[in-house]
DNA sequence: TTTTCATTGCGTTAATATGACACAATGATA
DNA sequence: TATCATTGTGTCATATTAACGCAATGAAAA
């Protein structure tokens, strides 16, 4: 199927196979050289920036909906995403946003389901950078990391989503782990403590971290050290995924 | 209108005024003599209970949805309401249930939005039990307030929905405060205790309770003794409205 | 009227958690 | 070989929590 018909086809029968009014966005953040980034794209002619996103499929989980564009989106499979917010302004609508962009490709289309209001529902996902193949579609010029402290400008209500999503991350991390799908297999505890300080945006004693880490249980201390870095050479650790596992649920018990 | 033109019309052209696929549920909970309680809707034939709910009209926020339906359920205005999860597996469609109801009802409609499938958003509130003027519509038999401990069966995963918002409410007790429209105006710390041990379901050491309580400062010591109780009577307290605020948005900071 | 007693208000203490900091060990780099 | 930023382990004062004691209260029972 060549690009014109693809869309044509996307805009005119798309709520044949969609739920009309719908949709999911996510927030994927990575972990990549202490900074913490978000998984973007770029609109084809527009520009501007989006969070990935898509639509339900009409006998689909809307979990399973986030997970199908995560997967599109990264190669990523079996990742801990979860909903976070519903954001349901009458003016979410891509009408005019949407009218453009068949204007630019030289289609003509009067009426469409992608032109009417849209509720959606933000999820997020943390993921490990380097596994990621970030991957562009039809409608976008490119798919790339963006530094969350350096973020260009969104489409819609994306930087609000994007915004709570990034609140919700920090509040949780004092009842929850954090990292297994951020970090390497194996990682230091400096690397780990990066990682906190990058979310909470504030430094943390590094001895009173690793003691309140380590009270959880959730690491695993390997009988290895980091080569080829000045000064002392740092220890490994990996996740105790049992665990690790057990803190998702039951929580943590400490505060940073 | 009478009964059956109203019926008739929100089957057929209801989705020419609201959003396709959506739906809000709310999870309305109130306390009184010790108990806590949730309001909810007996359908008509049927007898099966479920959450009192509605639909999203074409040009409302859906916080807006959710407080319309509290206000038309419990005649309450001005309540603090949030949405707390979605619930979307593919199955959730009353179309068997409501062709039921039409074909009771006497009505012969083959295809209706009403019989597709729906998305729900949860949304939960606390009220003061008083207040409250339980208000059955056209689709119930009644409205009335369910003891928590007691729950009648209910329609589809409104259950579900209904211990979501249960639990979400324990887990927040350690970060905000609650009672607010929950209690009377005046009350007594004991009973404060029992609201919070009933949402918890466990008990509490008296003293530390009101200890930690005082510390957060969202309680003014009133001038006045409860009278006609036997045994020691207690004092009566009141929220500190501007405290109480605060708290809500920047939590309590202890664990019970 | 007096006594009883469950309940309330206020307080104490030991155990535990937290924040702030000291110091020796390490190993690439100068 | 010396330097020095960084890491691993430990200490200590303070704050928080859990568990419990005890006198005051006042309706109900004797």
């Amino acid at each position: 199927m060549d690009f014109d018909t693809e869309i044509t086809k996307h805009f005119a029968d798309g709520h044949k196979i969609y739920l009309r009014h719908i949709s999911v966005d996510c927030v994927i953040f990575g972990f990549h050289q202490n900074i913490l980034k978000v998984l973007l794209l770029q609109a084809k002619y527009a520009g501007i920036w989006s969070l990935p996103g898509g639509f339900i499929l009409k006998d689909e989980h809307m979990d399973e909906a986030a997970k199908r564009i995560l997967k599109h989106r990264t190669g990523l499979d079996n990742i801990f995403m979860q909903q976070f917010h519903v954001f349901s302004q009458p003016s979410r609508s891509t009408r005019e946003i949407n009218q453009q962009f068949l204007k630019n490709v030289g289609i003509e289309m009067k009426e469409s389901w992608m032109f009417e209001r849209f509720v959606t529902v933000g999820y997020s996902a943390l993921v490990e950078f380097s596994d990621v193949k970030p991957t562009a579609d039809v409608y976008s010029n490119a798919c790339e990391w963006q530094d969350i402290n350096a973020l260009p400008e969104m489409i819609l209500d994306h930087r609000e989503i994007l915004d709570t999503a990034l609140q919700q991350l920090q509040t949780n991390l004092n009842y929850h782990p954090i990292g297994y799908n951020l970090l390497p297999e194996k990682f230091t505890m400096p690397e780990l403590q990066k990682l906190y300080e990058t979310i909470l945006n504030r430094k943390l004693d590094r001895r009173n971290f690793q003691r309140k880490i380590m009270a959880t249980k959730v690491l695993k201390k390997l009988n290895e050290i980091k080569k080829g870095v000045a000064h002392k050479a740092p220890n490994y650790y990996k996740f105790d995924l049992k665990n690790y596992k057990k803190a998702l649920k039951g929580g943590m018990g400490f505060e940073l």
